[in-house]
DNA sequence: GTTGTGACCCAGC
DNA sequence: CGCTGGGCCACAA
């Protein structure tokens, strides 16, 4: 990986506002990377100090090892997720609105 | 070189 | 709705 696309992750992540989520797609796709497998690789070396618990599958579940961990935070912020469903048509993050 | 693995996505059935 | 297969790219063995 290059380290500005790195770095441009990372940004993008960072600026996702509360009570909104946005996937793994969504991101790849503002950082301009060719897969989004490359953002969950991102995040499993330097997420741990990012608002991770925003990136979602694009089917609106959460990745699967983190399902529990990830609802829970996300539901303190006013996020609710029907059974095990985060909303997407309700709290998808659109960079320009 | 090849193979396996992974915080993924989409079209098709 | 759900499952399957193919595509995708980086990394380690």
């Amino acid at each position: 990986m290059e380290e500005q696309t790195h770095e441009q992750v990372r940004e993008i992540i960072a600026s996702v506002p509360a009570r909104k989520v946005a996937t793994y797609g969504d991101i790849a796709a503002l950082a301009g990377l060719p897969t989004p497998r490359m953002v969950g690789q991102v995040l499993r070396e330097d997420g741990f100090d990012l608002p991770w618990h925003r990136i979602i599958r694009a089917t609106g579940v959460p990745a699967p090892h983190l399902v529990t961990e990830q609802l829970q935070r996300l539901r303190a912020e006013g996020v609710l997720a029907v059974n095990s469903k985060v909303d997407l048509r309700r709290y998808r993050w659109n960079p320009q609105f």
